[in-house]
Order: C-alpha cells, then structure tokens, then sequence
RNA sequence: GGAGGAAUGGCAGAGUGGUUGAAUGCACCGGUCUUGAAAACCGACGUACCGCAAGGUACCGGGGGUUCGAAUCCCUCUUCCUCCGCCA
C-alpha cells in the first residue's frame, strides 16, 4: 500500500511511475488525497470534542469530591450533549478511513525509473543476457515430460488420481532430485547469511493482505473456507509476516530470512501447450529468500540477491538469462523486478525460474514494519526472490543434461542426490 | 473435547472506576566520577495520528457495552499456561 505522503508530495513521480504500468492514476491519486484531506478534518473535529470531555469529566471528578453535586449534574448534561454529537462523527471517521483504505489498496506500487514502460513481457528488458552457446542436445532433444516417464522422476496420471491435473507425483530418483535440490538451495542461502524458517503453509487473511496477495490475488489463492485460511502462493508471504508490526534497531538490519514451503496456486484459466509437464502446475516446491533492508540500502540489496540466485544456476550449470521486467508485466506490489530464466533445450524457449523484487515500503506500510533512526521512526523495504523454484530447474536439468548415457547431473548435486547421473527405469 | 488461570511499556512486574501513558526493578541512551572500565549517583527513556506551534486524541491481547469518567466493571472473541481425556 502506497503512503497518503508519497502522493502527496511527490504526486507527478507517481503518475509518471504508473504510468509506466500503462495506468493513468491521476483521478486516483486525487481521490485519495481528498478522502485524507476529509479525514483529517472529521479527526481533527472529533477530537476536539472528546478533548473537551475529558476535561469536563476531571472537573466533574473534583466538584464530586468537593460535595458540589449541582455543578457537577450541570457539567454531565454538557457531557452527554457532546457525546451525542461525537457518536455520528465517529461514524463518519471510521467510514472515511475505510474508504481512503480501500482506495489506497486499489493502486499498485510505483515502478523505479530504472524499470521500462511497457505492457506486456515483449517489452521487459534484456538486463543479463545469457553468455555463449545454448546447449543442443541435438534434433532427437526429448521434453522433460517424455524424460520423465523414462527416467522415473514423475507422474502427472497419479497426481490426477489423488487430486486433479497439476499436480505431479513426483517418484523414485526425481522425489531424491526434489528433495536434494530443496536441500542444496537452503545450505546455498544460509550460507549467504540467510537464516532458515519453516513457516506455516496456510495464512490468515491479514497476512494475505499485508504482503499484497490480497486483494489483487484474491482468486490466485487456494481458500479453505471452513476456517478463514489461505494455502500461500509463495513462502513470502508467511515469511515477510513474522515481521508484522516489528520496530527493528537499525543495527539489526538487514533481517535475511530463507524458507522451503509448497506453493499452491490455482493458476486459473491458464491452459495449453506451454503448460505441459511441470511448466505450470498447482503445488511446487520453492525455497525463498528475503530480506528486510533499509531504505538506502535496499537496491544494493536487491543486487546482492540477483548475484547470490545467480551464483547458484551457475553452480548448477544452466544457461540462464536476466531480464528486468517493464511495468506492465511487473507485480502488483514491486517496484523493480528481475526475472531469471533458464534455457529449455528440447522446448527450445526460455522458463522463468525466480523473480527477485524490490518492494521497497508498498509492503512494510501495510505490514507496519519500521526500524529505529536518528531522526526517529521509518518503514523498512522488504525485498524477496526465489532460490529457487523447483519444477522448471527440474525440467531444465532433465532436458539440457539429456545424453546416451543418462541425464548427466551437476558436479554439486553429485552429494546431494546420491549419483553422478540419472539411469532409465524403463 | 472438559475444568481452571492469565494477557499491562524492550523484559520483569505493580495497579480493580477519577489529573495513570501507566509505580518499581532491569535493559538501553546521555552525563558526573575514573588514566580507562566497572560500581555508584544524576537525567532522559513507548507508538500512531491531528496541529506552524502551544497542545490535543487514541492505544494496558482484539471487538463491543456500562459510566460524566474505564488498564480497572460487564459481554464477546483470540491467544497462552495448568490439570484431565483423546490423538500423531
């Protein structure tokens, strides 16, 4: 959520920012100052009064005390009349407040003006482009689909026995895969300083709305109603939570967290070719990392975790490119985003495998995350990329590492998953 | 699932209707003392919003109510603790 203060003072560097997301915001914007300038007012009256009842009540306390009872019995008729008249002023308040909420939810983050215009991933831009040769595994190349019934790794027909299309059962020596990939990740980040959380997989819907997933993602998320829960799209949104409310000292910062959770996603009305396999599915594996950083700090930051994710596609040997997303195909809630592909080589096309954003304060006003300066209190930028997602590494290995004698798995998987490549079962 | 107890500032912990945003201790910060440190002593020490300021308003788990006035009384929800039962 933007601050009322950001549109008010720098209100021409928002409209130029979203507009870049091809949104003309400015009736918006107006909307929002004005629903503030009104709050201000019915606030300000408001406590007028109840300022002046709470020094009548005192008066009324000491007349008591002093057996002035009639005095006293004249002050409490004031009493109530004022009471009588803060009651719909009151309403009035909460109404507008809730209105310049809503509003205020309604608008999405402003874009850096480093990000692109640009509607829709056409316009992202090349930020790291892949170095030298793409892998040809040569004209017989098989999709991992096909790999995968061959080497055992999984099975989309179990998945639809148990539960429905998307999600995979993941078997034998592809379930190891998963599990040693999830584990390489997590000893990857901690040893960059991040540390390891295992948070809960279903969110409450406060800590759905404070990280953004609501109400811009509302039919993104699976929803389980009998208990007012949602199943998180993304270990984001539990992770960034467990700092709701917190005023952090300064020399705590920045807060590095790292988790491995299931992410569900219910990926409406996305059918067809490019989801075949594990292209798009409902449930995947994802370790996250995340950071909470200061203001000034927080694109050095946002660097950083474009360097570490990409130390580990390196270390597992897959050609991968940088592109720094415009502002029509970014989040609702990033300010700059850096997506990382990996190169399919049987698809021959290029697989998104991690975002890596800046948030900079769209989350922490929401979350109500600060930290301590000199000069008093600030919101934080709350930061968070993917390192990595599982599925399309999975199909990346599958496919590019595809020889006569076995998929050939990467020298730093070797300890991880037990053997050097990966055998038919059939 | 049943029975009881509790929720107060960074922490510990007073406070059961009146000038209490809240005693006290610890921690933290500034100072005195000291060659330096410790100890001791002195002082400062919550957050948000409104206001140019003076100042004001709100917040003692959340919500609602009683009252001229609520941390304090009532209702309700949530969470935690203890005991019993059940279960992985």
């Amino acid at each position: 959520m933007l601050q009322v203060t950001t549109l008010r003072n720098e209100r021409e560097r928002v409209l130029e920012g979203l507009r870049k997301r091809g949104l003309d915001a400015a009736a918006d914007v107006d909307r929002v100052v004005e629903l503030d300038d009104r709050r201000k007012e019915l606030q300000s009256r408001t406590e007028d009064l109840l300022a002046e009842r709470n020094s009548l009540s005192r008066e009324i306390g000491d007349l008591f005390k002093s057996g002035r009872k009639e005095e006293a019995t004249a002050k409490r008729e004031r009493v109530n009349e004022i009471k009588e008249a803060t009651g719909p002023l009151e309403e009035q308040l909460d109404a507008t407040v809730r209105e310049l909420e809503e509003a205020l939810l309604q608008l999405p983050n402003v874009p850096d003006h480093r990000v692109p215009a640009g509607a829709t991933a056409e316009d992202n831009e090349v930020y790291r482009p892949h170095a030298g040769e793409l892998p040809k595994p040569g004209a017989e190349a098989r999709p991992h689909w096909e790999l995968a019934d061959t080497y055992g790794i999984f099975d989309l027909e179990l998945g639809v026995r148990t539960t429905g299309s998307g999600f995979p059962v993941f078997t034998g020596q592809g379930a190891r895969l998963q599990r040693a990939l999830v584990n390489f990740f997590l000893d990857r980040n901690t040893a960059a300083g991040y540390t390891e959380y295992a948070p809960p997989l279903l969110v409450n819907e406060d800590t759905a709305r404070a990280t953004g997933q609501l109400p811009d993602k509302e039919g993104q998320m699976y929803y389980v109603q009998a208990d007012d829960l949602y199943l998180i799209p993304t270990a984001e949104v539990p992770l960034t939570n467990l700092y709701r409310g917190e005023l952090l000292d300064a020399d705590a910062l920045p807060v590095k967290l790292t988790g491995y959770t299931p992410c569900f996603r219910r990926e409406a009305g996305s059918y067809g070719a490019h989801v075949r396999g594990l292209n798009r599915v409902h449930q995947f594996d994802k370790v996250e990392i995340v950071q909470l950083a200061r203001p000034e700090e927080s694109y050095a930051k946002l660097d950083e975790m474009v360097d570490h994710v990409a130390g580990l596609l390196e270390e597992l040997g897959l050609p991968y490119r940088v592109l720094r997303l415009c502002g029509g195909d970014m989040g609702f809630t990033s300010a700059m985003t850096y997506d990382f592909e990996v190169w399919s080589a049987a698809q021959e096309r290029w697989l998104e495998v991690s975002s890596v954003s800046n948030f900079e304060t769209y989350q922490s006003n929401r979350l109500k995350l600060r930290y301590r300066t000199d000069r008093g209190t600030e919101l934080l930028h709350t930061l968070n990329g993917s390192a990595l997602a599982l599925p399309r590494i999975i199909a990346a290995l599958l496919e590019n590492n595809q020889t006569e004698d076995g998929i050939l798995l990467p020298e730093k998987l070797h300890g991880y998953v037990g053997k050097e490549r990966l055998l038919p079962v059939r």
